[in-house]
DNA sequence: TTATACAACTTGTATAGACAACAAAAAACT
DNA sequence: AGTTTTTTGTTGTCTATACAAGTTGTATAA
């Protein structure tokens, strides 16, 4: 067992705030309490809530405790939570479509090329999905992920939708941090038929790498937003 | 008013790192050497690290040390990083134009209401700036101050032309986290003029609100983009 | 010369306890 | 009933210590 214990209690928490056992706007068990329950002291417990605090999952005050963070105006999309996890704790109707996949290719897309350490050959899974927030498109994503040690992924459908979440169900694979690259550009064609909006209409792209909790494994996404309605915000 | 150890010793190191004297790129003391530098123990300093890890400062490699990071603008939070994989992130070629002010303004500009929680009349320092990285303007942007206990702040000028450090080393207010929302837009006539594009490119708009150590007191900025050249970047 | 092992660094994880500061509920006092 | 004070429970800060684990340089052996 190499995995620390604070992790542990990170990602424990993290499944009942994100399975809904811990409720929206609802108080966690106390600092102490969790002590008790995981069997550590006040200090290892505090940095895994330190840790939710900085992934947007809770919010602290003194004297008080942690709450579970409430829903949010506009959609926190820089912060690493997964798409499901924010439109739902959103209050929004989010709805997600895979227009392709999942379905194995390499990633022959350049625009990736500065984010990738390693130039391999392998396979990866590959998504295209449009992202509805009440019924208007306002994202058009591909994802690539590595194809390690994933029993089943393609044949199985996603849990609950959310691609996050089957990770960290199905595979133990917690995602944890995200760096990425952020532009205004004018949407191509394709990009502005599936969000609905004029071609050349100003769009923006993220371009993103998810660090999770198995060492060398990373998720790649590009994504198109259509801003018009909603913004992205972050918070650190 | 008392301020905590491990701000004192975040701040302390924050102002060594941004005078320069710990240099870009090269290791800070050893935790150890704080210890005794600041008479804390391990646990404080680290808590003082990790925050200048999270504000972008810093970068940490276990068995290693704590490296000052090499790009620090705007907080860390979101740094200027080079598309065409020439970084140009030092301060030597960056250069910042004031267009207007700092002059007394009230913020009549109506799309900074989703970001602030009291409606109130009063006067605020206000700032129009360009910046340019290696002569090409890449940002516009409109600062909001409150004009609270900011004596001769209009009159004299900024310290080595940085506000962030202007407001630490006179005022003793360390900028110390930041919410943001972000749009692509087209970019307007002026904007498009001063950032030597095309009218209707799009342009990456960045909504801003500041939190600083003084309680209450916060910092507002709106930013126009051009990431044709330069993409912003963002790491959790 | 080239490995290998070791030692001396570094940061990472974790325990155990203490007091301070803040918030909310309970008790005591008008 | 309404107000003030006290108590209780919470998070914030800090000390002191210990061992684990990664990095680097050096001494040793092949």
């Amino acid at each position: 067992m190499k995995i620390p214990l604070y992790r542990q209690i990170q990602a424990s928490l993290k499944e009942k705030i994100t399975s809904g056992i811990y409720e929206e706007g609802g108080l966690l068990p106390s600092e102490n309490d969790l002590c008790t329950e995981f069997n550590a002291t006040r200090m290892t417990v505090r940095q895994a809530l330190n840790e939710l605090v900085r992934e947007g999952y809770i919010t602290r005050q003194h004297g008080k405790g942690s709450t579970v963070s409430a829903s949010r105006k506009s959609l926190g999309l820089l912060s690493l939570k997964g798409w499901t996890e924010v439109v739902v704790a959103s209050d929004r109707h989010g709805k997600t479509l895979v227009l392709e996949g999942p379905m194995l290719k390499k990633m022959q897309n350049p625009i990736f090329r500065p984010l990738i350490d390693t130039e391999s050959d392998e396979d990866f899974i590959f998504f295209k999905r449009l992202r509805l927030v009440e019924d208007l498109p306002v994202m058009y994503e591909h994802t690539y992920i590595p194809n390690d040690n994933l029993p089943n992924f393609i044949e199985e459908p996603l849990l609950e939708g959310s691609l996050f979440r089957t990770l960290l169900i199905r595979y133990q694979i917690d995602v944890q941090s995200m760096t990425q690259e952020v532009r205004a550009i004018a949407a191509d064609k394709e990009t502005a038929n599936l969000l609905k909006i004029k071609t050349k209409s100003p769009v923006l792209h993220l371009l993103r790498k998810y660090k999770t909790s198995v060492e060398g494994f990373f998720l790649y996404s590009s994504i198109y937003c259509n801003t018009e309605k909603f913004a992205i915000s972050s918070f650190n």
